[in-house]
DNA sequence: ATTATTATTGAGATTCAATAGCAATAATAA
DNA sequence: TTATTATTGCTATTGAATCTCAATAATAAT
């Protein structure tokens, strides 16, 4: 089942209503395939046209996660991040702490020691989280320690600017 | 060296001031050997008659990570928590969807992988985290679906009650 | 189809953790 | 002891996330 109709089944068997605000949501970001935050989301539908509030978004949100379709994800820059998950093979997180850099890696170990350590401590784990911190290959071979802090700033408001850029191209 | 002289060290060697603000809070923080949040934080310190600024809290936070001393920890209750590191052994977390519970862990395992995955993209890690989420084993037994959210509330702000209380106690 | 019921929306108000500004204070150096 | 200036505490401000509420629109009932 595609995602839009696994949130549609998911509408119906809470009995809530199918809206077109929420269709354009769903789609919006299964059309994205990559990590984004609410104020992008909001800026990719205005570049499309669709004038949804935020206040919709926050409320769909919650409904993405419960129904499995998305996951928050934490990066560490004030505020959450969401990906989709269904229909997308489970990964983790390298994270760059000089540009904000992510690199998404998949690897079974780390579902065997989820699998171990739930055993030992009779904990039932439905999920992980693993993530590694560092320096990605570009800013491991820099040392100019000062250029940190505004490589990051950069880096992570990159996407913001860009979504914005597209807006104002074409009003 | 123990961390009230690494602290002392650390803000020597950055031109900072030695200040109690600064002596109390760290003296507080390596006393208490669990996560906290600012709130907890302050809170510990005003039962102790430590009247210090939740500015001061706030500022002291990042040279305190900065220093190796402490790390942010993440459990996706809205808000920031904090974990002493220096010379407590690395761990991961077991974290309860349902009571919130924090259950600790070691494993070499997850360092191994560390090394394999940074390897592969010739990343340069310098830390990670492994959290696994589930159901502590007493949540695990449980099926009362609607007495989880009031378990989760409970559980989240016990801690805080707890704190408020002894306060009153000795007004 | 029409009407009734009520979930949902959007806009603005509100919350709260975290940050920033500023005058008074106090730690260091001269 | 004095001068310099980092630090403190208070208050104001920010910004993500939530809440309120009247208007709207999706569904069910007629
Ligand atoms: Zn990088
Ligand atoms: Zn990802
Ligand atoms: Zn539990
Ligand atoms: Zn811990």
């Amino acid at each position: 089942m595609d995602p839009i109709n696994k949130f549609r089944a998911y509408i119906k068997a809470q009995g809530l209503r199918k809206t077109p605000e929420r269709e354009t949501i769903i789609e919006e970001i299964f059309s994205i395939h990559d990590h984004f935050d609410v104020d992008e989301l909001f800026l990719r539908l205005r570049n499309k046209k669709k004038r949804i509030s935020k206040a919709s978004l926050y409320r769909t949100i919650p409904l993405l996660i419960e129904s499995g379709l998305i996951r928050e994800v934490y990066f560490e820059d004030g505020h959450l991040h969401y990906e989709p998950i269904y229909g997308h093979k489970h990964h983790c997180h390298l994270r760059c702490t000089t540009c904000g850099k992510i690199i998404e890696f998949t690897d079974d170990a780390a579902l065997k020691v989820q699998e171990r350590i739930s055993k030992k401590y009779g904990f039932v784990a439905t999920a992980h989280r693993f993530e590694l911190i560092g320096y990605c290959p570009k800013c491991a071979q820099r040392d100019g320690v000062q250029k940190k802090q505004q490589l990051y700033k950069e880096n992570t408001e990159k996407k913001k600017q860009d979504a914005n850029d597209e807006h104002e191209k074409r009003p």
